[in-house]
RNA sequence: GAUCGAGUAGCUCAGUAGGUAGAGCAUCUCCCUUUUAAGGAGAGGGUCCUGGGUUCGAGCCCCAGCUCGAUCACCA
């Protein structure tokens, strides 16, 4: 391992504060009474406060410098002044450890009084200096100017994700992102909880990986001896809860799923899921929206944001749309009492690719999704599904080739999927059968059949709406960020190669 | 997995028909008691992603690989 002539200093200075008697890891609290945030808002002249945090630059002047403190909150500047902090003739503090041993990204402690500069810049005089823990590898250097441009802004996305610790540091608003998205999570919180449900866990390592269609990620259980998957989403299980006797169930969950990895798609990924006992799609198409418009408001102050070069507005009522309606709309292709034969002629005559293994669903699910999906720029439900694309949710009341199943979609992507859930155990296990079948005929991504989930819906489940909402792309829209790698504190990489 | 682009100092970036590797910030030394992206003066710092090849000579050209990004495929 070479270090650079950086970290040699830093690790010699390292020594030297040792070699003074000062310890740079020192174990003792120290006991901060303010924030940088704090100080300045309730500022007053010649209070004392004891702040700590990172030194984040240093402006030296002989006997007096500047230097900018940087806390949880923000930053403050302090003004050091030998003869204050040196009170007797021993000006190591000052000269040696200040000056020279100190570096940009160490934590300091100081005790001091505010005051204001000559410039009017609200600062801290400080009177104590604490040593609170030595950085002995060099932080990039980003500077922000008056107008508000930012020079030399660490921009490396790699860097910045695999050292997303660096990211948070030196970079302005990374840190806000992910404060949104933990504002976002409670929103969704405060408004379940308010209407009594329950927040609850189901198992990740699951025997058979229900509830969604994609491949899973397998692993081993030693003791038990067999395969486990990551589970690819919870439905099953919360609705064996709802089997249980709870009105409202719902889990934040991180499913995995074994799948490419682009800007919205990561490994590993988080879902809100709720089920809701005695409700119908249609109530949670309101229930959706009343939630999703709280959540914008609560974010920015109004019920609309900016997403790449779209305004999006979450502002009630969102507009509905049927699947076939959609289809009609952006094709003139009607595709009510179609055939499979007929809908694969117009596939091929339309430029979309189909294969052998194309049911019905799959075949008009292909259509929305090349013809219809983009255009829906402002969040749209859209309604009643095939119902071969959709094994577990409910037939549609009026027409037993469709579902009762929506999806939202927001900037031409899926953000939510909910349905009228199917609890007529004898149909669920038709509709496993099916999958079968097709799993048979070879498609990957056909369910499995969990008898346990069958012989819970056979003591009976009350007809119950459920729907799941993609809570990193609800998080991207909110905060206006294109890549999912943004909304995640440390999004899947490839290793990278040992440094030393 | 495919195509395209990128990889040079701690960070942001230049780089010449192929001919001794550059700037700003950061770092180090000296001077300075109210400065704020950068006070002044000077100095040090590089496996130019890795490995091959072409060439008298490669950061630059060619081949292979690694990592990241963009687009596409799969998907949410």
């Amino acid at each position: 391992m070479s270090l650079s002539e950086q970290e040699q200093v830093r690790r010699e200075s390292l020594n030297q504060i040792k070699d003074l008697g000062i310890n740079p890891y020192p174990a003792a609290l120290f006991p901060v009474n303010s924030t940088s945030k704090e100080a300045k808002d309730t500022f007053e002249e010649d209070k004392e406060v004891i702040l700590a945090g990172r030194l984040m630059s240093r402006r030296i002047m002989g006997k007096a410098s500047f230097a900018e403190l940087k806390d949880s909150k923000g930053k403050i500047q302090i003004y050091i002044n030998r003869d204050e902090i040196c009170q007797g003739e021993d000006k190591t503090l000052y000269n040696t450890v200040f000056k020279k041993l100190l570096d940009i990204g160490d934590f300091i402690g100081v005790k001091g009084n505010l005051f204001t500069t000559k410039v009017g810049e609200q600062s801290v005089k400080v009177k104590e200096l604490t040593v609170l823990s030595k950085s002995i590898r060099p932080l990039p250097i980003v500077k922000t100017d008056e107008e508000g441009n930012v020079h030399d802004a660490f921009t490396d996305p790699e860097l910045r994700y695999r050292q997303r610790y660096v990211d948070l540091i030196v970079n302005e608003g990374v840190k806000e992102v992910f404060l949104a998205r933990t504002k976002v999570m409670n929103t969704m919180r405060d408004f379940f909880n308010e209407k009594g449900y329950l927040e609850v866990e189901t198992p990740i390592l699951q025997p058979i990986p229900g509830g969604a269609a994609a491949r899973p990620f397998i692993t081993h259980h030693n003791t038990l001896d067999m395969p486990l998957y990551l589970r690819i989403a919870n439905e099953l299980y919360l609705k064996r809860l709802i089997v249980g006797g709870f009105d409202g169930v719902y889990e934040f969950a991180k499913d995995f799923r074994n799948e490419g990895m682009d800007r919205t798609h990561n490994p590993e990924f988080t879902v809100m899921e709720i089920y809701v006992a005695y409700k119908d799609y249609n109530w949670m198409m309101d229930f959706t929206e009343e939630m999703i418009e709280r959540v914008a408001k609560t974010i920015h102050g109004k019920p609309s944001c900016t997403f790449g070069k779209n305004e999006i507005s979450f502002a009630r009522p969102f507009k509905r749309v049927t699947m076939t309606d959609a289809i009609k709309e952006h094709t003139g292709f009607d595709i009510t009492g179609k055939t499979e034969e007929e809908l694969k002629t117009w596939c091929k005559s339309n430029g979309i690719e189909v294969d052998d293994t194309f049911g019905k669903g799959k075949l008009i699910d292909e259509i929305f999704g090349e013809k219809c999906e983009q255009h829906y720029i402002q969040p749209t439900f859209i309604t009643d599904y095939p119902k071969e694309m959709s094994p577990l949710c409910k037939e549609h009341r009026d027409n037993p080739e469709l579902t009762e199943r929506f999806e939202l979609f927001v900037n031409g992507k899926e953000l939510a999927n909910a349905y009228s859930e199917l609890n007529d155990p004898i149909d669920q296990r038709e509709r496993f059968e099916e999958q079968l079948k097709l799993s048979e005929k070879g498609d990957d991504e056909a369910m499995f059949i969990d008898q346990d989930f069958l012989r819970a819906l056979e003591y009976g489940m009350p007809p119950t709406s459920g729907m799941g909402i993609g809570i990193d792309r609800l998080v991207m829209f909110m905060t206006n960020k294109q890549s999912i790698q943004e909304v995640l504190f440390f999004p899947q990489m490839r290793p990278e190669k040992q440094e030393s």
